[in-house]
DNA sequence: CACAGTTACGGTAGCGCTACCAAATGGGGT
DNA sequence: ACCCCATTTGGTAGCGCTACCGTAACTGTG
């Protein structure tokens, strides 16, 4: 009676529909993995031992057996942030209805760990990768070169990915929401944030740079730039205290006593921008008329402000799920697509920076 | 010339460490699963030849030779809404320093769709399970009861859990939020809601049943209760429409124009509480003084809010991390930890709620 | 009919690890 | 001296799957 050993769990294997279905194992391998290599009548002849002993392959084993695993590694700066649960979200969608399965990796926006994920990932072998930002450092940017699986930098842009970039410029989103507050009238535009990232850093370049085109640059109104690896706590339940709203109202105090004549800001994040709309609540600034606020990201919250708020965009979904279904075409053999996708951005303008009363007779 | 078939991959392995340190394979494998098994001089030993040769191990082939894993599954309902990205948030704190995986299915708030994801997380033989709520089907207990690993349900709390639960009363929660409304001089209290899952509903009672026993329940000011499986779209960058500010702020004018006296809500999350904060200033109505608000979870954004918006604070974080922690704990054999774990909530009595004035010298 | 080329399937031998059993060692009691 | 038991170490035989190679049958060409 040795109907198995104690070692195994019961679950049927790639053996035993073999067996019940009068064909090698081996056959049944192939016909689960490219059925086009199996004949028609066999392959509805597996299909059916298959299902009737409700067969379900045993990934290790497969992993183990075929060295590649169906492992997607994603890293993510941060889950504190909405951003990247965005991008999560739209990693999730995309694998949905594939046999990928995805690993998180979280490196706390620090180059050190995101080296050291890179290395643990990539150690076992992973389908694919799909990483956060442009601003990987030399090593870890050469054991990405090579992996020999595809790689997707994303929420970023460049001239250069390692293998694929899909996002979007942020230095091209700070010039357009610097236009926006110009064309709106404001002509003392500040610039507040708390500690910033390389993609911070491209927007507030974006936006200096359109400012000193148009001799608006005012070095006194924007916050003092704080960068460098975020002190933050690891295991709290707290949010990362650079982005709070509380922390905004607090800077956009400083700068209103730098110079009082600041009638506009652009925020490194809504959330920072609800503080200021919060803060000139409390001060009664009218907004938009003796004070326009535009944020970054546009959150649900922005549209349903009051006054609705003018934010700028990102594809954060889409970076996630376009990443995955480009990861899915390389797998699937498709070696053809573009390397470099801009999934561009939008600026939304809404009632915090209509000063010009365009938006009048809707809501603002 | 025989350095490894082609089937390899080029790292070593723990024969390789072994042939290093002198010893057989399977003390090797006893020294990094459980180095108490091993003397101290040959675990020296074997530990330089795992450090000079870098080996880590195969994981897969740990798990075939095993059948058990170090996958951890984690089942929330969504990763749309901010409350299980930080339930994530708290899982993934959990797992750092262990060598756990974490596993995440999104159950979309769909019992199939539950029962299914079980299903499969429970073939590849888990370490652990972590889920969210305590309202499985008869079908997904039963696989979960006879899993054969621990089973940690999260983010409510009931008298017989499956294995063990961690989280809080949404009923309570429900009724303390009423005690708070009532008692700041509220009297015409309402509920405003989209979809509502069964902690929501929880809630809800709880509510209810406080106002009934004040002799102020009012039928006319609970927002049409929407169950069921939420329609929303699953691939979609949007966020699911039931629980969106702008949803918010039309179900309060509804409300208040069923009936006028209404004046004060709680809200069924905190994004719709900011929505009717902000119908409010829209209509002139003055927040806390005419009418109270009163959300739940306590995102970070209603202590900024002008005024500062009452909320009821959800462990969220707490629940991910304290699951993580207690399942750590049965892997290591220690099986006697509380199998009901009850985390809390705390009202945070803020500016909207304060018509009582008690805060007045605070900032509202 | 011989031949090469193609298609369809199967057997064997692992992938890297650990469960299981066995053996060697050391100490304490009789 | 003996045995017994606990501790430490090793050998063997898989775990379930697929890479690799082989075989058999078919196709078209001369």
């Amino acid at each position: 009676m040795d109907l198995g050993s104690r070692r195994t769990d019961g679950r049927p294997t790639i053996a035993d529909v073999a067996r019940r279905a009068g064909v090698g194992a081996i056959t049944v391998s192939r016909a689960l993995r490219d059925p086009s290599q199996v004949s028609e009548t066999l392959r509805r002849t597996i299909d059916d031992a298959v299902r009737e002993l409700n067969y379900v392959p045993n990934l290790n084993a497969r992993a183990l057996a075929s060295i590649r695993t169906d492992v997607v590694g994603v890293l993510v700066p941060s889950l504190t942030q909405n951003i990247f649960s965005d991008v999560l979200r739209g990693v999730y969608d995309g694998v949905d209805g594939s046999n990928l399965q995805i690993q998180v990796g979280n490196t706390h926006y620090s180059e050190d760990e995101e080296e050291r994920l890179i290395g643990q990932m990539l150690r076992q072998k992973p389908a694919g990768m799909i990483i956060s930002g442009t601003d990987q450092n030399p090593r870890s940017r050469a054991m990405l070169e090579s992996a020999g699986c595809p790689v997707i930098q994303i929420m970023d842009i460049t001239d250069d990915p390692i293998d694929t970039v899909i996002g979007f410029s942020h230095y091209e989103a700070g010039r357009a929401i610097a236009r926006h507050l110009i064309e709106a009238g404001y002509r003392h535009i500040g610039f507040v944030s708390g500690w910033m990232n390389s993609r911070s850093l491209g927007r507030l370049a974006g936006l200096t740079d359109a400012l000193k085109e148009a001799g608006m640059y005012n070095p006194k109104l924007i916050t003092p730039i704080v960068t460098g690896e975020p002190v933050h706590e690891r295991k709290h339940p707290g949010k990362i205290s650079f982005a709070t709203p509380v922390g905004a109202r607090k800077l956009v105090s400083d700068l209103l006593e730098a110079d009082p004549r600041m009638d506009a800001v652009f925020c490194n994040n809504d959330i920072m921008a609800l503080g200021v709309l919060f803060e000139c609540m409390k001060r009664g600034i009218r907004v938009p008329d003796d004070f326009g606020i535009a944020g970054f990201n546009d959150f649900d919250i922005m549209e349903a402000a009051h006054p609705s708020m003018t934010s700028v965009h990102s594809p954060r979904w889409e970076s996630g799920y376009e990443a995955v279904l480009a990861m899915r075409r390389r797998l699937d053999g498709d070696d053809g697509g573009p390397r470099i996708v801009d999934l561009g951005y939008r600026v939304m303008a809404r009632g915090s920076t209509d000063r010009a009363g365009r938006l009048r007779s809707i809501e603002r």
